[in-house]
DNA sequence: ATTTATGTTTACAG
DNA sequence: CCTGTAAACATAAA
């Protein structure tokens, strides 16, 4: 669940919270999330002051003071918990039953600032991960990545661009491989191409102009959407301000498969395809 | 080069 | 008990 939206919207929040804290001290329990190892890691990010919290991709990431990188990823069921006294609030994948709980046996790093603010990272799965980068390495791992949707880089043309690239691949690997174009994930994809009124397995290059204008309009505004519903993560989460997100509720596709189509009625498909749920409309879709 | 399946890992539903 | 499924991505193989 941790796409686009999902980031952008905890490093918003976190931004607001911890820019220009120093981070005092940090707990690591589960060595596979920090591949550069406790002992690197810890002298590489203890003492940082931090500048700027940003995304890039579905990465998050701290710029501190010296120009140095802390990034996360979330992979599928990462999770980042901002505690200050009673105040929480939480970012990524929703665990339900965490409750105020912490640390529990999800919890792979804790984060450590003064006046007792904490920042805990928890992950199910286990797959996401923590690095400290240098200002150059940060900007490799930017330039390996794709274009940004929601950014000027992202034409039309550069899209066209995307969709002859991927020129044999189904339309919804097309706008997923983040090697092309950041961001979009598994909902977040069923959801443009349903806006789109296009079918997820249309091959990519056989889009008709008209089509790839709606699509590519569909992903830059679904995405804006479901970042101004703060994700589809956070349904179950209140925070101390009383925000919560909900684009859960707005989901016209995903995780609404035997349901109704809002639009026409017709039963909502889903199958599994090139391994993942694939869900849409067969009456709206072409 | 692109495209596809597989491995990573754990919890949960049925 | 078992089987299938889940939000991401690196990697290998075709």
């Amino acid at each position: 669940m941790p796409e686009l939206p999902e980031v952008e919207t905890i490093a918003i929040d976190l931004q607001d919270c911890l820019v220009d804290r120093i981070i005092q001290q940090v707990k690591v329990f589960d060595k596979k999330i920090v591949p550069q190892g406790m002992n690197v890691f810890s002298k590489l990010i203890v003492g940082k002051k931090i500048k700027h919290i940003g995304r890039r991709a579905k990465m998050l990431f701290f710029n501190f003071y010296d120009d140095s990188y802390l990034v996360v990823h979330f992979k599928m069921t990462g999770q980042l918990v901002y505690s200050s006294g009673r105040r929480r609030f939480s970012g990524g994948h929703p665990i339900v039953n965490i409750g105020l709980e912490l640390p529990n046996k999800f919890t792979r790093v804790i984060i450590f600032f003064k006046n007792d603010i904490r920042l805990f990272f928890n992950d199910v799965r286990r797959f996401g991960w923590m690095k400290i980068l240098s200002a150059d390495q940060f900007a490799a791992l930017s330039a390996r990545s794709g274009i940004e949707p929601l950014g000027s880089e992202f034409t039309f043309g550069n899209f066209l661009q995307i969709l002859s690239h991927k020129k044999n691949s189904p339309v919804k690997q097309a706008i997923m491989d983040q090697k092309f174009l950041v961001g979009v994930g598994n909902i977040y994809a069923d959801e443009s191409l349903f806006a789109a009124k296009i079918k997820p397995f249309r091959q990519a290059d056989q889009l008709s102009a008209e089509e790839a204008r709606k699509l590519y309009c569909s992903i830059k505004r679904i995405l804006t959407l479901a970042i101004k519903h703060r994700g589809t993560s956070f349904s179950d989460y209140v925070d101390a301000m009383g925000k919560r997100g909900n684009f859960l509720s707005l989901l016209k596709v995903y995780g609404r498969a035997g349901k109704t189509c809002k639009i026409c009625g017709q039963i909502i498909s889903k199958i599994k395809f090139r391994g993942r749920g694939t869900h849409w409309c067969a009456d709206c879709q072409q």
